[in-house]
DNA sequence: CTGAAAGCGCTTACAG
DNA sequence: CTGAAAGCGCTTACAG
């Protein structure tokens, strides 16, 4: 099962069957090298991946840690990874945190037992999780991505919270709403903060804001029987991700209310689920290709800066009749 | 950075530095023990993931190789096999094919280079996928999930889908449909094809199948604007994932259709989903944690046997008036 | 072109 | 209770 034992069968040294079997050095009687890849199908020999690591100090992996693949806009920064990684001939694993800080302490403490070159994370919490971070950073190049933790000193790549905020308030303005229910959750990610923060600055009297479990389309049809309990105070809702949005949204029209004509809604993130509600839903579509680009050259560059990116306001037919 | 700066700096050998450490081995000197410690914080000592693996001969990792983590079943496989190992002071690492067949090939083909003891895999396709896993097999204890290959040499853990199948068909004959729709995708999968199998062999005359690109919700958006555009041709759907159930549902209704009345809805998985339209969801439950649990029981016990547990249907208001 | 040797960083019998 | 030594499986200068 070793190199040795192929090594053996082929009646080379170890050196020689790693040569072939690496690819690296051309030079290698192919006669040779014949009989190290038939020795290597006999014995069904497959490198080993702790020896190799060891040996060559790296790995081709990087790991995304997230706090939940659920919220399908880390499913699709997973995706946009993942497909990233694997052209260039790496790959990415992701380990799921749960949004819980003390699953996210053990998976991180646990880095070490995991062979990465670099680590991805997506803070669960803006204070809490600077520890973990230090720690991982003894070992690991670690870029915090989407959120980040006050204390940690990683360098970032994120999102202009408020700047996205800014469009989204000003653009329901615009046609006309003055009581807009913001719809968040896991309210102590930076995200949040920051969101909630800039939501504040921007509100009038008659604006609220409204703090749910989770981000799923659970949270979101929660957050709607809600607001058709107490009908009309709310003329619009800003949802802090599109998979709650969407439960927002069947679940007003299912109430009754017209949208966009009573309610309108819009949204953080912007992934593929705009389009499967109707009517479509206006979001804040997230530059993914700008950060995953951003993240990996601080990884491969060595260069450890804060990268903030620009949402773009993409307005369906949610906000405005017939968009 | 490695064992020997740390012991150099405590003053000990490597191995007490080890066995402090490690936590093994209560024989240490707790004066030794301090200044190990001591040590350790202040070179921000980590233990090599790599080394470690190798001299222990095992990781406390284990691989998830889900074709698409968009899909909410898998997110539920995910977040079920990540809780139980995390008990158990182990990890789960996701690895995402994108349900192509290239992609699998090439992550299950660089398995050496992720540290795992097992891989769990749902594999994309239900013949080509074999050469891959036995690849795999060679170094790792493999288990198939959700989905075989056949000539793949992994034991296996999956759905009765012919016997689901029935439960829906029967199901939805007893409330009187007679044109039922089954709307599929991913007809390489074992599950599609077992799945399909099964409902042409209960079909009728005005029973028929439809082919989608992908699960996703947005699949099930298009499906029932081909449904809508011959209205009437169908009186029920079948979905062979709740993530395109939730799509077909909304966008029927939207479409002017009565759900039940007018079409019958209901689905292969059971998530959550079910929960967030009106009317809930009428599905076929998967046993998540009884596939984590056969699953996990087959690595670690090294028993390799065939396991196929069985679902439970759940009726809601999309097939009956009230549920 | 090929092989013997060193070494990646760790852990654990083994001897003291 | 502690340390010197061997060895996990690999790769790559180095010498030939």
């Amino acid at each position: 099962m070793s190199l040795k034992h192929v090594a053996a069968v082929a009646g080379v040294s170890p050196s020689t069957a790693s040569r072939v079997l690496a690819g690296v050095d051309r030079n290698v009687d192919p006669e040779l090298a014949r009989r190290v890849r038939l020795a290597c199908d006999e014995l069904g020999y497959r490198v080993n991946a702790a020896a190799r690591a060891l040996r060559l100090q790296s790995t081709g992996s990087v790991a995304l840690v997230v706090p939940a693949i659920a919220n399908a806009y880390f499913c699709e920064l997973v995706a946009a990874y993942s497909h990233r990684l694997d052209a260039g001939g790496r790959r990415l694993v992701t380990i799921d945190t749960n949004e819980t800080l003390a699953s996210e302490t053990r998976q991180l403490g646990a880095m070490d037992r995991v062979l990465v070159d670099a680590v991805l994370v997506v803070p669960v919490d803006h204070r809490e999780s600077a520890a973990a971070i230090n720690d991982v950073m003894r070992n690991h190049t670690v870029v915090q991505v989407d959120r980040v933790a006050a204390g940690a000193g990683a360098p970032s790549v994120r999102l202009d919270n408020a700047a996205g905020m800014k469009l989204l308030v000003e653009h329901l303005r615009e046609h006309g709403r003055r009581r807009i229910a913001l719809i968040d959750a896991q309210e102590r990610s930076s995200s949040s903060v920051e969101r909630v923060e800039a939501f504040r600055a921007l509100a009038g009297p008659h604006d609220s804001v409204m703090q749910m479990a989770s981000f799923s389309m659970s949270s979101g049809t929660e957050a709607a029987s809600r607001l058709l309990a107490d009908r009309g105070t709310a003329d619009a809702v800003i949802c802090t991700a599109d998979v709650v949005a969407i439960g927002v949204l069947t679940a007003l029209q299912h109430g009754g209310l017209r949208v966009p004509a009573e309610v309108a809604i819009a949204s953080f993130d912007g992934t593929s689920l705009t389009d499967v509600a109707t009517p479509g839903l206006t979001s804040l579509r997230s530059p993914v290709d700008a950060i995953v680009t951003a993240s990996l050259e601080i990884i491969d560059g060595g260069t450890a800066c804060d990268v903030v990116v620009d949402p773009a306001l993409v307005v369906r037919g949610s906000t405005v009749v017939g968009s």
